[in-house]
RNA sequence: GGCCUCGUGGCGGAGUGGCUACGCAGAGGACUGCAAAUCCUUGUACGGGGGUUCGAUUCCCUCCGAGGCCUCCA
């Protein structure tokens, strides 16, 4: 087996290094997760794509052994926190009169559904930080004891000079970070880079007793908790967005490190660029404020809505650690891309599509996560497959990876659904036929099972947007309130016309077509084939 | 002020000490009643100046330019 190694470029080191997991048969990966308080924005969709390619991937190569001797049985444990309590959260709850908790279920309601949009995997576990303050503190007063913090004044406050090595992620030293210091110095603070582990809460402000009385964690101590109970001391992976090098992880370095004894707390440390929308900073003052909801479900980004995959294609097109700029070009270039795979992917015979180690992909995605080089690989796999079956495996494979395409069953389903919507959409259905009559069912058994999968799906038509495929096209002109009948005898009109030569009525019924978003192409062999265009 | 990225063809975007990815757009062609789609072919690049080297887009220095972090931020 020619897996490849996985390579990836590590902050700490400032190198790109194998990835060797502290435990073979359990690899360990923590990423910093949404405050919610406000819905995430583009910027934010960056990790979540980027760590989500890099889980899949860890995934692929433990499944293929390449850390336990091949046996195989790697547990892969992905945690990306949510965070729940924050101060940005109280003003905001309080600025719309609601409360916290509605706030914050409200908005990781959405967080929810727009990752899933994205076409990320859940993690293993999304800890809340509200729920582990029991470790919030207990991690305090470990500090405490060891003399690595201090109380004053009601708060508790990590004593950065008490470790030496404090500064080594960032590459700052302590002189420099004085020198450049435009914090204001709370008085109760002994060094001016102290930071806040627990600070007191006022009646009106969300609590919880604790040795130095009723209060709330600071902002880095929950990371540090939350990794704790769920990874350990120290493990394998952190990620995050590059501007959390300084302060945010460099504070739960030095929180967990001097609370648990340890030189490290995580061997490998991710970071991914910055995004920029049409060239500029993204802020509010600027009005360019772009959040995944609205990419999703508005017109606000290039007066159109977009789906997940494009968005998340648009991602994978420059390398994690390169500044993006996001533009309404490179969205309609990706999904231009997608159509042409997409084109691909719906005319496979999929009984004959299994599963294929997709190499050269593989290889892009080893080497520090390349996933424009995977693209182009894709883009490679894909004029092969358009020419045999059994590169097809690959091809398909390949698109799984990136999670630009659902599991295999997903996709049988969504065709189910297409035959649910209409008989006459059943051609769409004729591979999922071929496979069930394969396996030996009936005709009327095939008709059953197709009708229980197809009304399962009904009720998840939004859960995948996989709208390029024509079954899914076929399920938004349901949900649109199109009746598929009338266009397939519009089609059939067309093409009698057609026979007849009588191109002025041929083309009348696919002007009219075009004019309710309908194009009609005709193929080469004279069939003709629609799309629902936007 | 300190720390750190980056500058590749019309655009996007990898990569490499010598063999100039890939995608989009453009041009030409095939196919077609037309259109679309598809397929084939194809041009153009490595910010400026020094240096190291037989040879640099790739290494070093410098200049210019863009951006990030140092305060909440993915």
């Amino acid at each position: 087996m020619s897996t490849p190694a996985l390579k990836i470029y590590n902050t700490l080191t400032r190198t790109k290094e194998e990835f060797r997991p502290i435990d073979p048969a359990h690899v360990r990966m923590y990423v910093c997760g949404p405050t919610v308080y406000d819905y995430a924005h583009i910027g934010n969709a960056r990790p979540l794509i980027v760590f989500d390619v890099l889980y899949r991937l860890l995934r692929h190569l433990a499944k293929q052994g390449v850390w336990d001797g091949g046996k195989g049985e790697t547990k892969v444990t992905y945690v990306r926190n949510i965070t729940d309590v924050d101060d940005k959260i109280n003003a905001r709850a309080a600025e719309r009169g609601v409360s916290i908790r509605e706030l914050t279920e409200e908005t990781n309601k959405v967080f929810q559904e727009d990752v899933r949009a994205l076409g990320c995997l859940e993690p293993t576990v999304q800890p809340r930080a509200t729920e582990h303050i029991a470790q919030m503190i207990a991690i305090i007063e470990r500090l405490i004891a060891s003399g690595h913090a201090y109380p004053a004044d009601g708060h508790v406050l990590f004593d950065v000079p008490s470790m030496p090595s404090y500064g080594r992620l960032s590459r700052r030293s302590l002189d420099e970070m004085m020198a450049g210091a435009r914090v204001d110095v709370a008085p109760y603070k002994r060094g001016d880079m102290d930071f806040v582990l627990w600070k007191p809460s006022k009646e009106t402000e969300p609590g919880w007793d604790s040795p130095w009385g009723r209060g709330r964690p600071g902002w880095h101590i929950e990371c540090s908790a939350m990794s704790w109970a769920h990874l350990g001391e120290t493990f394998d992976i952190h990620g995050g967005g590059i501007d959390l090098v300084f302060p945010h992880h460099e504070n739960e370095i030095a929180q967990s490190c001097c609370a648990f004894g340890q030189d490290v707390m995580a061997n490998y440390w991710i970071h991914n660029g910055f995004l920029q929308v049409e060239g500029e900073k993204m802020s509010k003052s600027l009005g360019n404020f772009v959040t995944i909801h609205e990419l999703l479900h508005t017109e606000k980004f290039g007066g159109r809505k977009w789906p997940g995959e494009v968005l998340r294609l648009a991602m994978l097109r420059t390398h994690y650690r390169q500044p993006i700029d996001w533009t309404v070009k490179a969205l309609e270039e990706a999904e231009k891309t997608l159509q042409t795979w997409m084109g691909v992917v719906s005319n496979l015979d999929f009984s004959s599509v299994g599963i294929a180690e997709p190499k050269a992909v593989l290889a892009s995605l080893a080497d520090d996560l390349n996933t424009p080089a995977a693209l182009t690989e894709i883009h490679a796999a894909c004029e092969l497959a358009s020419s045999s079956d059994t590169n097809a495996n690959e091809f398909v494979s390949a698109l799984q990876l990136v999670g630009l395409l659902p599991p295999l069953e997903e996709m049988i389903r969504l065709r189910a659904k297409a035959f649910d919507v209409a008989d006459s959409a059943q051609w769409l259905l004729q591979p999922l036929i071929d496979l069930l009559s394969r396996a030996g069912m009936t005709s009327d058994e095939i008709r059953c099972e197709i009708e229980r999968i197809g009304k399962m799906i009904t009720k998840n038509v939004n859960k995948y947007r996989a709208r390029q495929l024509p079954p899914a096209d076929a399920i938004q002109l349901y949900a649109d309130g199109l009746d598929i009948g009338n266009l397939n005898r519009a089609i059939e009109r067309r093409l009698a016309a057609r026979v007849d030569k009588n191109w002025d009525e041929s083309d009348r019924i696919r002007d009219e077509l075009a004019t309710v978003g309908i194009a009609v192409k005709d193929n080469k062999d004279g069939t003709p084939t629609w799309e629902e265009k936007r």
